[in-house]
DNA sequence: GACGATCCTTCAGGTCACCT
DNA sequence: AGGTGACCTGAAGGATCGTC
């Protein structure tokens, strides 16, 4: 079993309300755990969605994120966001899913147009033949970042489509602030090499 | 020819220094 | 704080060689 050991929190009302749910689930509140499954659902739903990519996972390990939560609710202690806490969680049902199942994602995951920025250029819009190199391009990205290693794929995902600050990331992964600076590195030229052709045109 | 041991190459991951 | 590149390290796989 892995372990969940939070650093010091910043301290937004976001986290102190969260942290004070987190107290009351502890005590066995159950509506108070209705409220943090409210409130983080899509966060996580999100989070497995786009590094499992198995719509008929999804569900089911959002699920078991939240049972963890609620076992370990009584032993938590706000050291670090609960945010971070609990996508740390996340990460770690991820992981074990995709070892189990040593598989790769097979459904293309779901992305914003703007979300990869770093490998679109700003001409694609302005040709004659935009919205077509643009859907071709679409499934390119979502191609090549579901070939990226896991823990490529997760940096990139938590970084880019949850906005999580590098020391954030560090927490989840179990990894170096600066381990994660050359991971999306790498993420990012594997990006561009592999998505080259439309870059150069 | 089959095998095991050793060496070499490649690649991903990590750290550090530096830049913006 | 975030991004980049050089460099180091370790693991994995392939190539080579010696022995049977």
């Amino acid at each position: 079993m892995s372990r969940i050991d939070p650093k010091p929190a910043g301290g937004s009302k976001e986290d102190d309300e969260d942290v004070r749910l987190m107290r009351l689930v502890g005590t066995g509140d159950t509506h108070a755990f209705e409220e943090l499954i409210q409130r983080h659902q899509s966060l996580v739903a999100g989070t497995v969605a786009r590094m499992l990519a198995s719509n008929s996972d999804v569900e089911d390990i959002a699920q078991q994120v939240f049972i963890r939560v609620w076992k370990s609710a009584g032993r938590y202690t706000p050291r670090a966001k609960f945010t971070t806490w609990l996508l740390k969680i996340t990460r770690n049902l991820v992981f074990n899913e995709l070892r189990r199942t040593k598989r790769r994602p097979q459904v293309p995951i779901q992305t914003e147009p703007d979300a990869e920025e770093i490998v679109l250029k700003d001409e694609t819009n302005s040709r004659p033949d935009a919205s077509l190199l643009e859907n071709e391009l679409q499934e390119a990205i979502e191609k090549a970042i579901t070939e990226l290693p896991e823990s490529q794929r997760m940096a990139l995902i938590l970084r880019r489509y949850e906005d999580l600050s590098y020391e954030q990331i560090a927490e989840i992964l179990d990894l170096s602030v600066p381990a994660i600076k050359s991971i999306l590195f790498r993420a990012r030229t594997e990006l561009r090499a592999r998505l080259g052709k439309y870059l150069n045109t």
